[in-house]
DNA sequence: GCTTCCCTTTGATGCAGGTCAAAGTCTGCG
DNA sequence: CGCAGACTTTGACCTGCATCAAAGGGAAGC
């Protein structure tokens, strides 16, 4: 991870603020202040962002690439909380209390970040009311997505979850047209975010894939029929009704964010 | 569920909002402002709240009994998400985006609850930022429980989930004296807090009654020995570390929260 | 081109916890 | 007291996913 130098920076560092739900309302004027202290990162797979425990300096916003927020399982093996893209923001949480990081963060796909240094945010705020009520927009999303998360879990099966995270990502998944979605990151990742095995996410997708329903293309996955995918899960074995978190916000292109 | 009558209420709504610990730091000025528009509820079994999708009017603060936030499962059946208890507040994050209530909430054993109107209260956090950057942490607080409950729920298996969830209402979980444990619920609520059914729960119990770790009295859990169940924890089949979610916080008697 | 390393796929097997069923137990109420 | 309905316990069985193992790709480096 490498603080890029700050002529290159300022612009990309504005862009990339403005590019991220929480501050997209906001005025240049604001974000002008907001990028005084705010730093362009950029990051490679593999680099660690921030580890469970340690003090909280700030909090992060993707511009780019994919950031794996996880923890660390007893027997040492990564337990993903939810993986963070473009425009999403994460550790907002930690602003308040001094206690740490509740997870590790670390880079799953090259991209770039902005940090955001905790105690001049928190002054920032202090002095804008409506800056903290953005603040608890954007926490009370990611509640959303956790609650979303679950009970995904605990109430759906593993087809279930695949074919929710790709009707998610179909910019019109009531259509009839195949879509080809980039994964933009291992299988074996999204396994991690869909919490199962990634010899588990293999068979599933070989499942569908018999099925006619979805093709692998190394990184990319093509859903036929997104229609057609909708229609089997309402008749899937496991589960007999429509999935609601498909539909809970209808998917408008761009509009969505993984989990929802 | 019942709004008792002003004049009933005023006192006990003061003692109520006191005991929360979203507004136990407020002056009494703060908490006169909130008490002129919050209401106490009276709340019995098998009362909602609200449903999930409804628009939301206002969040909560339990003072007693306790309140189980679910969603419904495509097959019908209730999914807990959290277990609300004394001192507790929830549904605040509905405040900042009028998508309405992310999920249901019951009450699972009678006691009161303080109701906060949200236009109001939002009014009240416009010209207080310090009352906001409280939310903010409140908000934090139930995302890290959310995260816990994520990973509890991926890594550990039935016996360490309810081995931490008797620790972390012992009083002294670290000595060596018997404590009772009071449900103040069914089993099966517990069971659904949990995220098992409740046969998994009694033959859960059973077993650790086998191995002279716990005994069960009715609505009552006696763990004869904590220091022992910790010990057991350590050593436990499928769990080869200890239990970090447990000793994350240092049980200060009265300070944890479920799941945490 | 070949090698190496990592990722993916497929197969065989095991087990935790869910499901279905039936027998106990507790509690409130007439 | 005795009954009814709700909760709990125990048993038998099943299934979905993890695990272990091994055999393909496929991309980067030499």
């Amino acid at each position: 991870m490498s603080v890029l130098s700050p002529a290159i920076s300022s612009a990309a560092l504005l862009s990339a603020l403005r590019s991220c739900r929480l501050f997209e309302s906001l005025g240049s004027v604001d974000l002008q202040r907001i990028a005084e202290f705010a730093q362009l990162r950029r990051v490679a797979r593999g680099d660690s962002l921030f580890r469970e425990g340690e003090p909280t300096r700030g909090f992060f916003v993707t511009h780019s690439g994919a950031i794996n927020v996880h923890r660390i399982a007893s027997d040492g093996r990564e337990k993903t909380i939810h993986i963070f893209r473009a425009g999403e923001s994460f550790a907002e949480a930690t602003l308040p209390d001094g206690t740490g990081y509740p997870a590790h963060a670390s880079c799953v796909e090259d991209g770039h970040v902005v940090f955001i240094p905790r105690s001049e945010f928190l002054s920032l705020l202090k002095t804008r009311p409506d800056l903290s009520l953005r603040m608890l927009a954007s926490m009370s999303h990611h509640l959303r997505i956790l609650v979303n998360a679950l009970d995904d879990l605990t109430q759906k099966d593993v087809e279930t979850r695949l074919a929710i995270w790709l009707l998610n990502r179909c910019p019109q998944p009531l259509g009839a047209e195949a879509v080809d979605i980039k994964l933009d990151v291992t299988k074996t990742v999204l396994a991690a975010e869909l919490r199962i095995r990634n010899e588990t996410l293999s068979r599933t997708i070989a499942r569908m894939r018999d099925l006619g329903l979805v093709v692998s293309l190394g990184r990319t996955i093509r859903v036929i029929h997104p229609l057609q995918l909708i229609a089997w899960l309402s008749g899937a074995p496991s589960s007999n009704s429509l999935p609601s978190a498909a539909f809970r916000k209808p998917p408008v292109a761009g509009a969505d964010s993984s989990c929802q």
